[in-house]
DNA sequence: TGCTTATATAAGCATATGATTATATGATAT
DNA sequence: ATATCATATAATCATATGCTTATATAAGCA
């Protein structure tokens, strides 16, 4: 038995909700290729920490990203194994790549503080 | 030259938030199927006729969905040649059926109505 | 014409959302 | 121990969202 197809509704439509806010949905992109530590999210979106940190939060309570503890500094990665993964990834192949964010943060010399 | 990669996002985000509602999103689950009628909808999702008419009209104003007016109804279908419609469609897949909602209200008999 | 049905729009309201500022926590280094 | 840096949380606030009720519009019919 799986689950109802309302259920399914329903969960669907929270992950599209969150997805659904520019900086997460740029931040889910980044983190498909990168891992990335919270000083730079803040330094690429130019918001203010506790913004990023709040962003951040509502992409982890929900398990679409992992964090790890590196010292000073906290590390995000997309979850791969989140039950709902595929469903994720197939919406952020077809957005374009945000590598160009994380270019210039190293022109800037920004990127090397937390690594 | 393709728009940036910024307003990419924006956009796809915005598409995002719509779906990002259970009521939409099992409206254009719905409609992937079949064309409905307003008053199909008041009637599945157990909804004032004014909540119907704005959801309908977000997703109309957004281009993705297209009415018809036919006597005093107005038919609401998915419009295919909406230029994100292949990503729209992607997620879609992904949903289960709905037609359950559809066999229900036509053993009710209140499908007929307008037809 | 006036009455009914279907739909849209407007106004109001409660709640959700996303930011800010201030403060707390946690790690590192002196 | 304490000063500093990175991050999280709490409180607050303006705006957005989604519903409701009331009303307007549009079509069909007696």
């Amino acid at each position: 038995m799986g689950k109802s197809s309302d259920t399914e509704i329903q969960r669907a439509s929270q992950l599209l909700k969150l997805l659904g806010d520019p900086t997460r949905l740029t931040m889910m992109k980044l983190l498909k290729s990168h891992e990335c530590c919270v000083c730079e999210f803040v330094e690429i979106f130019k918001m203010s920490q506790p913004a990023i940190s709040q962003h951040l939060r509502k992409l982890r309570d929900i398990g679409l990203v992992k964090e790890e503890r590196r010292g000073q500094w906290v590390f995000f990665s997309i979850n791969e194994s989140h039950e709902e993964f595929p469903f994720i990834n197939s919406i952020l192949i077809n957005l374009p790549e945000q590598d160009e964010s994380i270019a210039e943060l190293e022109e800037q010399g920004l990127r090397v503080s937390c690594q």
